[in-house]
DNA sequence: ATAATTGGCAACTCAACGGTTGCGCTTTAT
DNA sequence: ATAAAGCGCAACCGTTGAGTTGCCAATTAT
């Protein structure tokens, strides 16, 4: 499996993390507990619809699971996508810090 | 710098790389040379013009870097953007495995 | 029993995005 | 000198995105 075809899997989660109220709620979840919409509304300068449509983007990409407990909904984070994304950032910087050292050593235009 | 302030940097670079035809240019320009525009539009199933405007999007991002030399503008990739990005997802899944880890332990609600 | 919390659903607005076409300018090739 | 290559700018279009409001159902608290 070439390097694309490995990211295009991931583009959805970087598109997710592309938001910052996205990005603060990935931070928010990211001690592992589990949290409800208003909860996760708190502090943020949007109504409770708003987060919900960002909290069903993260579950779209994989990012968040949610149970319903009683009246609430419960989001924990679910690292594997992120993990994901996060390991092809790591192939990717490592193919061309290589590739710029070559370049470094032998000019080859 | 709390993580979120650090991260808010990285979510033009999310944004960024959560679009396949731009996964993709840089995938191309991850060998660290530097492509006209024609070049990288080789193959890719869109005009120059959105291939420009793609271009344009990860310049904006600091992903990328162009020179004009004669009548073409040359891209390179600019690592450091996408290395803080990396370093985000780095820092935030360690920060929830060893939360998980606490989690299962002990049993704490 | 009644009121308050929590949240899902639908409709709507406005802005941003991805993509296109057309045109003109500069640089290179013939 | 003329043609072609490469690019930038601007206008335009359809779709998606973020965010809102309003309403109603279910659960919990008083």
């Amino acid at each position: 499996m070439s390097k694309v075809s490995a990211a295009i899997g991931s583009a959805p989660v970087f598109a997710a993390l592309g938001d910052i109220t996205r990005l603060e709620l990935v931070s928010r979840l990211s001690d592992g507990k589990h949290y409800s919409i208003v909860q996760l509304a708190d502090g943020l300068n949007l109504t409770r619809q708003g987060v919900t449509k960002h909290l069903h983007v993260l579950k779209q990409a994989g990012m968040v699971s949610c149970k319903r407990i009683g009246r609430e909904s419960r989001f924990t984070i679910s690292p594997d996508p992120i993990a994901k994304a996060r390991d092809y950032l790591t192939r990717a910087s490592a193919q061309w810090d290589e590739a710029i050292e070559r370049l470094k050593t032998s000019v080859e235009e």
